[in-house]
DNA sequence: AAGCTTTGACCAGGC
DNA sequence: CGCCTGGTCAAAGCT
């Protein structure tokens, strides 16, 4: 095609006339190696997206012109005294975005967002260090030993609500988040199902161990007794250095390829793709002023186990998907340091939160895989998750409420709760038994 | 030296 | 058809 521009010789762009699918996988795969991801943020437009959620922490402290001015103030280990974001911490030192979920919450404390530790949050999940606190992360470079132990151990109990509507699954946890994973089953029906921690990885099942982290086996978590304030420990984090942040993501390296606004908000959205040379991830993480992250969208699935590089393998928990079929796309939105709500969207419509969803963080995952969809590979498309409560105008953060959604007939149901089976039924229009 | 981030520009989809 | 917006590209710079 036409290729504008003289320098380049096949333009990519020119490639974008192919299907997006495959021209980002292509790139991907082809390219991931030599080519090299920028990105490219133009501001131009802000208007509204989904951002809704994620307005209220925002206002927290927002006196900096861009994200970057915001520094973690407490690396270290020191709690601020306002400690809630500590919990945060917790999450983040230890995972990735789709552990977070898992990770908990604690909605006693809304105020607590305010505390700067709540880039801590980011941090984990992107940096901290710095600045920015988005997942640039410059500097640092410690170990993350700690953080994977302690994370997860944490686990309070998710509101997880699921609802079957099409393919799109919010979850948001006021308490504690779960991680969704997905399954590809060739079922198609939409059902909604959630899991915390996956653990049903067609092909990896040992990247996919998440499920242990939050698995029982985790005695220590303290959630039970009073939210892990005092445990600002895990806020150790602050002391990884980027890569090793990234690492702590997921357990998947990223490279971030492009940063840009999104028009509503303030909020510069950055996103991110997979290292690995044949693998399509990406996912593209949205932080408020402040740093604190207010939103994650995972897409596409990893191909590979997750390098295990570091020290830690065994516990950490992997958010890898592979689903090899379906696609997802996940989001995670973060209204406030402390919550994590999680929303997992496909890229359909996804109306969730019909009920009423403050915004909290969602987290969603909509799966881009490039053979299944045709359709929009351009737009992830996760914004739908707001449009549901968009409507109602306001947002404030009161229940968190955890919605899963997939079209798989296995997805992620765990809360950290234990629950029992005392009934099963064959629904008529689904194949899968309730 | 390699990899990653930064940043402006370009492209494509939706309206 | 044009505008708006989101997403990606890719050179340059930094670590
Ligand atoms: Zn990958």
């Amino acid at each position: 095609m036409a290729s504008p521009s003289p320098t380049i010789n096949s333009n990519p762009r020119s490639f974008s006339s192919l299907p997006p699918q495959f021209m980002k996988t292509s790139s991907f795969t082809n390219n991931n190696n030599n080519s090299s991801n920028m990105m490219t943020m133009d501001d131009d437009h802000h208007q509204n997206n989904w951002t809704t959620f994620e307005h209220n922490h925002q206002q927290v402290g927002l006196d900096v012109p861009k994200f970057k001015s915001v520094q973690p103030p407490s690396l270290p280990l020191s709690p601020s005294p306002i400690s809630p974001s500590s919990y945060f911490t917790s999450f983040s030192s230890g995972f990735s975005p789709t552990e977070f979920f898992n990770s908990p919450l604690f909605l006693s404390s809304p105020n607590a967002f305010a505390s700067p530790t709540s880039e801590a949050f980011a941090g984990q999940s992107f940096n901290w260090k710095n600045s920015s606190g988005e997942d640039q992360q410059q500097g640092d470079k410690e170990d993350e030993k700690n953080y994977s132990d302690f994370s997860f151990q944490t686990q309070t109990k998710p509101t997880p609500v699921f609802q079957s509507s099409s393919s799109m699954s919010q979850v948001q946890e006021p308490i504690k988040k779960q991680d969704i994973w997905k399954s590809n089953e060739p079922t198609k029906q939409t059902d909604y199902s959630s899991e915390r921690v996956a653990a049903k990885s067609d092909q990896y099942p040992t990247s996919q161990s998440i499920s242990s982290e939050m698995a029982p086996s985790k005695p220590e978590t303290h959630s039970n007794s009073v939210p892990r304030s005092g445990y600002l420990n895990y806020t150790a984090s602050a002391s990884l250095s980027v890569r090793e942040q990234r690492r702590s993501e997921d357990g998947f390296n990223w490279r971030k390829y492009g940063q840009k606004q999104v028009k509503g908000s303030e909020n510069p959205r950055s996103y991110y793709k997979c290292t690995h040379p044949s693998c399509s991830m990406k996912k593209k993480v949205e932080r408020s002023l402040d740093g604190q992250i207010t939103e994650i969208v995972y897409k596409g699935n990893h191909n590979h186990p997750k390098p295990q590089s570091t020290r830690r393998t065994s516990s950490q928990p992997s958010s890898s998907c592979t689903n090899s079929g379906i696609s997802d796309q996940s989001v995670v939105t973060l209204g406030n340091p402390q919550m994590e709500p999680v929303s997992i969207q496909e890229d359909s419509s996804a109306s969730v939160g019909e009920e009423d969803f403050e915004q909290t963080s969602q987290t969603s995952y909509s799966g881009g895989d490039e053979d299944a969809l045709g359709p929009e590979a351009k737009r992830w498309k996760g914004d739908n998750e707001n449009d549901g409560y968009s409507g109602l105008g306001s947002r404030t953060v009161r229940e968190p409420r955890v919605v899963v959604q997939t079209t798989s007939e296995i997805d992620i149901l765990d809360d950290g709760y234990r629950w029992r089976k005392y009934g099963q039924k064959v629904v008529k229009g689904n194949p899968n038994a309730r």
